[in-house]
DNA sequence: CCCGGAACCTGAAGGC
DNA sequence: TGCCTTCAGGTTCCGG
């Protein structure tokens, strides 16, 4: 599942091949998908506009636009963005093709379909409702301990909340938390400063790390090449269930929190 | 504002 | 072998 880390690893690999280029032809394989404008409108106002710059927010891929718009996609589960020489051939999964004038293609595929496209006047009207980037030197300890005093829900699902903070995702919280010796389950305005300190850290430390490994592969996660992360052989708790904790061996523990499955040390993450 | 659950979506995996 | 159920989890929506 593409989060933080795996979002930064396409745009970096896009951005050098990308920036510059013109959108000339674009194909909607599943309109659903175009969030905003329709995909008839979305197609009109894209084609012919020169992307000025590829980055990233949160877990959206940003490509900005030299008329000021701004054309945002997200991969959410299933998701990933290849790029190929044109003329390519979609596969079954393929969703959509942008085809950048350069000879290059970008195939947004995603076998789930809950993947977005959303062309957009100003960026914010998207970026504004998320919270601070993890990585971002701005973001202190103290702005981390305000905002978590305010929440009472388990810090793990405070910590996956894009409100809260962006891009982090069911991987990177359970990774950081065990960084940080925090109980999944403990509300997030029980953390003591110590704690909010560790957490800090240990969120930088697993997402630098991540990058450097160029995103974990759980499922299907690939780069904009095709190849998928190798941070998944350093993850110490993630989809890790029954296997010994890293640290003191006991067998890592898997509980849904939110629905959602959480690995967690029992021994080492205490509540 | 805060919280938690359902819905979206489809292929893989497991039970019988 | 095959049908069925469950699971995977990022985001949005809705009710409390």
């Amino acid at each position: 599942m593409p989060e933080l880390p795996e979002v930064e690893t396409i745009k970096n690999d896009l951005a050098p091949e990308v920036k510059g280029c013109r959108f000339v032809a674009v194909a909607f394989l599943c309109p659903q998908m175009v969030r905003r404008p329709s995909p008839d409108e979305l197609h009109q106002r894209l084609i012919g506009q020169t992307v000025q710059e590829v980055t990233r927010r949160g877990k959206y891929l940003i490509f900005r636009l030299h008329s000021g718009e701004a054309l945002l996609l997200h991969l959410r589960m299933s998701g990933s963005l290849l790029l190929k020489l044109s003329p390519a051939e979609p596969n079954s999964y393929t969703r959509a093709i942008f085809n950048l004038g350069n000879g290059l293609e970008l195939h947004f595929c995603d076998r789930r379909k809950l993947g977005t496209i959303e062309l957009v006047r100003d960026e914010a009207e998207v970026t504004a409702k998320l919270g601070p980037e993890p990585l971002d030197p701005g973001l202190t300890t103290e702005v981390l301990s305000q905002r978590l005093s305010r929440r009472r829900a388990p810090i793990k699902a405070v910590l996956c909340d894009q409100a809260f903070l962006a891009g982090i995702g069911n991987m990177y919280a359970d990774e950081a938390l065990f960084a940080a010796r925090i109980h999944p389950l403990k509300p997030a305005r029980a953390l003591s400063e110590e704690e909010i300190e560790r957490l800090h850290q240990a969120i930088a430390e697993v997402l630098e790390a991540a990058i450097g490994n160029r995103g974990a592969t759980i499922s299907n996660y690939s780069d904009a090449h095709g190849q998928p992360g190798v941070h998944q052989f350093f993850f110490s708790v993630a989809h890790r269930g029954g296997e010994p904790c890293p640290v003191c061996g006991t067998a890592i523990q898997r509980i849904p929190i939110r629905n959602r499955g959480t690995y967690f040390c029992p021994n080492c993450q205490n509540k």
